[in-house]
DNA sequence: TCCTTGGATTGACATTGGTCGATGCAATGT
DNA sequence: ACATTGCATCGACCAATGTCAATCCAAGGA
C-alpha cells in the first residue's frame, strides 16, 4: 500500500474555476470546483480512513485517557492478527493520524492532535 | 461495488465500553470506543468518498448555482469515459450522497442536504 | 418509422487493498 | 549466553475497486 504523508491539507488551495460549457442541460455554476489536486489529497486522506479496523483503531486510541495506546490494547479489542494491526497502524501514521514512540519493548501510539478535524472540515467545505 | 446506503448516521448509538485489559503497557481508557457497526457504516461512508473523481463530481454539483448537474457537465470537467463517470455517480447515489431525476433525455444529479456535513460531523467525533 | 443522442448496464481487465503465516529484530528477563 | 516477549516486515493469497469498450435503452427529432 502507498499511503504518503498528506496532512494538513489546509495549505492546499483552491482551483480556479472551470470554464462553464454552454451545452443545453447546463445551468451556471456559482462558484469554482474543487481543484484536482486538493481532490486527490483529500481522497487519500479519507482511503486511509475507510476501513473499520482503522476508525475503531483511531476511536481506540482517541478514547485513551492520554490517547496513547500500545499495540497490545488493540491486539485484545480487535478480532485481526498482529501484523494486520501493524498493518493498520503504519497506514494511519503514513497518512498522518497517529504519531508512534518506542519506550522499551512497547510502541506506543498517539493521535496526531486536529488531524481528523482538519479532514472533517476539509470534506464539509467541498 | 456494493455500496449499501448508510446515510443518516445519526441513529446508530454508540456501544459500550469494552473490557479493558490490565496488562503493564495498558493506560486506562477514558471512555468507550467506537462500536464496531458503527464503525463499519462510517467506514462505508467514507470508502464512499475516498475517491479523487468523486470528490470532483460532488465539488461540481455543489457548485452549479442550483445545486444540480447533468452527466455532460461532468464529462466535460472531468478526464473520465462516460461509464466510467456513470458508475462514480452510482457509487454516490448508492451512498446517500447524491439523488438523480431525469427530465427528458438528460439525467440531473443534486446533493442531497447534510449529508456530507453529516459524515464530517460523525469523522469529527470518532 | 428510422436515426440520433444522453446515459445506464454489462463484461472484462489490471490494479489496489485487507488478511494472515512465517520470519526478523530489538529489548528485557533469567 | 539464552530464552522470551512485543512488534515490524515479508511474501503470498484472494477480494474489492477503477477503468474502458461494447452494448442496451429511452426520449426526441427528421
Amino acid at each position: 500500500m502507498t499511503f504518503t504523508q498528506t496532512l494538513p491539507l489546509t495549505d492546499i488551495s483552491r482551483g480556479v474555476a472551470y470554464g462553464q460549457a454552454d451545452a443545453a442541460c447546463s445551468s451556471p455554476s456559482a462558484r469554482a470546483a474543487i481543484a484536482p489536486e486538493r481532490a486527490d489529497s483529500l481522497a487519500r486522506s479519507l482511503k486511509a480512513l475507510a476501513d473499520p479496523a482503522r476508525l475503531r483503531i483511531i476511536s481506540i486510541v482517541a478514547a485513551h485517557a492520554d490517547a496513547e495506546a500500545c499495540v497490545c490494547d488493540l491486539t485484545d479489542q480487535l478480532t485481526l492478527s498482529q501484523p494486520t494491526i501493524s498493518h493498520h497502524l503504519k497506514v494511519l501514521v503514513d497518512a498522518g493520524f497517529l504519531t508512534r514512540v518506542k519506550r522499551g519493548t512497547w510502541s506506543y501510539y498517539s493521535m496526531v492532535p486536529g488531524s481528523l478535524e482538519s479532514v472533517a472540515g476539509v470534506l464539509a467545505a467541498v
